[in-house]
DNA sequence: AATAATCTCAACCGCCAGGAG
DNA sequence: ACTCCTGGCGGTTGAGATTAT
């Protein structure tokens, strides 16, 4: 048979952890090590699962665990593993010293998210909304391309939403909009959050039918308008009207302007691939998925070679930051 | 000042792969 | 060969803190 289970559920103490059972493990880790977790709190006179106690020492009581701010520059290194290996957070706090899995991923989900939604990225795909609209765009047929927005608007809502209700951004409704379309997406609601909504769909709407943000023949085509706004050094998106820029100059509406991250959120006009397709080629398991002309499973255990694909182009040094994946 | 809304983050849950028995 | 425990992981929850109204 196999072994006997971790601890006894009805019998042990859960949620917050007290300043002394933090002294009874850690010192007892201290002399013992961390060998067996299903000894540790029997031994350490805990009532606590050992999976609880594992939790607390590697997330919390860990002696070199960093538990201040992130720096920019760990904020950077995120975003750009994100980019690569999507929501593998042990993977990306293992190239951060000192941070937790559980860490790195509170601070995507509490603030990268947000920030990168705020700059008019997609923090899933690391692509510029507006260049996912367009990608869209193009394979629809032109009767389809009328419900853009609107299925647009169902990804991308509660970002959206979140802009226009927290940063106060105010779409202004274009009367020189193009009426066919509008009149496709205006209905009569009367709350101010329809109203908002409607206002998205609108400029979403007006957005696609701009002649300069349409891709030349892909979305991505290197030669096209796109890629010229978004490629290499990552210009400027529609919205940054209202204060968002992504430049090599200010970005923020929140005085966190002119940093290096402005240089290294945009994955360059090449990704064709989902956060799950990285994944999937991480682990290997899919050999030829929709971005064949990438390496395939094998680009991560080639630590760099996931790094010069056509899916993602940064500008990383992919070595320095791979060394312990692979 | 009181209340509501929102944010943060520690802790838990459930799943999986590997391996002990 | 098989069972099922352990450790690891990503997703989710909820209490407390903070901010807005």
């Amino acid at each position: 048979m196999g072994r006997i289970p971790c601890c006894e559920k009805d019998n042990v103490k859960r949620g917050q952890w007290t300043p002394e059972e933090d002294n009874k493990l850690s010192s007892y880790i201290a002399q013992h090590g961390t060998r067996n977790w299903r000894l540790i709190p029997k031994n350490a006179g805990l009532q606590r699962c050992g999976k609880s106690c594992r939790l607390r020492w590697t997330n919390y009581l860990r002696p070199d665990l960093k538990h201040g701010q992130f720096s920019e520059a760990e904020e950077q290194a995120i975003v750009k593993l994100h980019s690569v290996v999507g929501n593998r957070w042990a993977l990306i706090a293992a190239q951060l010293p000192g941070r937790t899995d559980n860490d790195v991923k509170n601070h995507w989900n509490t603030k990268l998210k947000k920030k990168l939604s705020g700059m008019g990225i997609d923090p899933v795909t690391h692509k510029p909304f507006s260049h996912l609209m367009a990608e869209i765009a193009t394979t629809l047929a032109p009767p389809q391309v009328a419900h853009l927005a609107e299925a647009a608007l169902g990804c991308f809502k509660d970002e959206m939403l979140h802009l226009l209700t927290k940063k106060r951004i105010d779409f202004q409704l274009q009367q020189s909009a193009p009426m066919n379309t509008i009149a496709t997406y205006i209905t009569s609601k009367n709350d101010e959050k329809d109203d908002t909504t409607e206002k998205i769909k609108l400029n979403l709407s007006k957005a696609i039918q701009e002649p300069e943000m349409l891709p030349s023949n892909k979305p991505w085509d290197p030669t096209g308008a796109m890629s010229a706004n978004f490629a290499g050094g990552c210009s400027r998106f529609p919205i940054s009207d209202n204060g968002f820029h992504y430049g090599t100059t200010s970005f923020g509406n929140d005085g966190a302007a002119s940093s290096t991250w402005s240089q290294s959120m945009c994955t360059g006009s090449g990704s064709t691939c989902t956060a799950r397709e990285q994944q999937r080629r991480l682990h290997g398991k899919v050999e030829d998925d929709s971005c064949e002309e990438s390496e395939g499973g094998k680009g991560i255990r080639n630590g760099s070679t996931i790094f010069n694909t056509d899916c993602v182009l940064w500008d990383l040094p992919s070595d320095d930051l791979m060394n312990h994946i692979v």
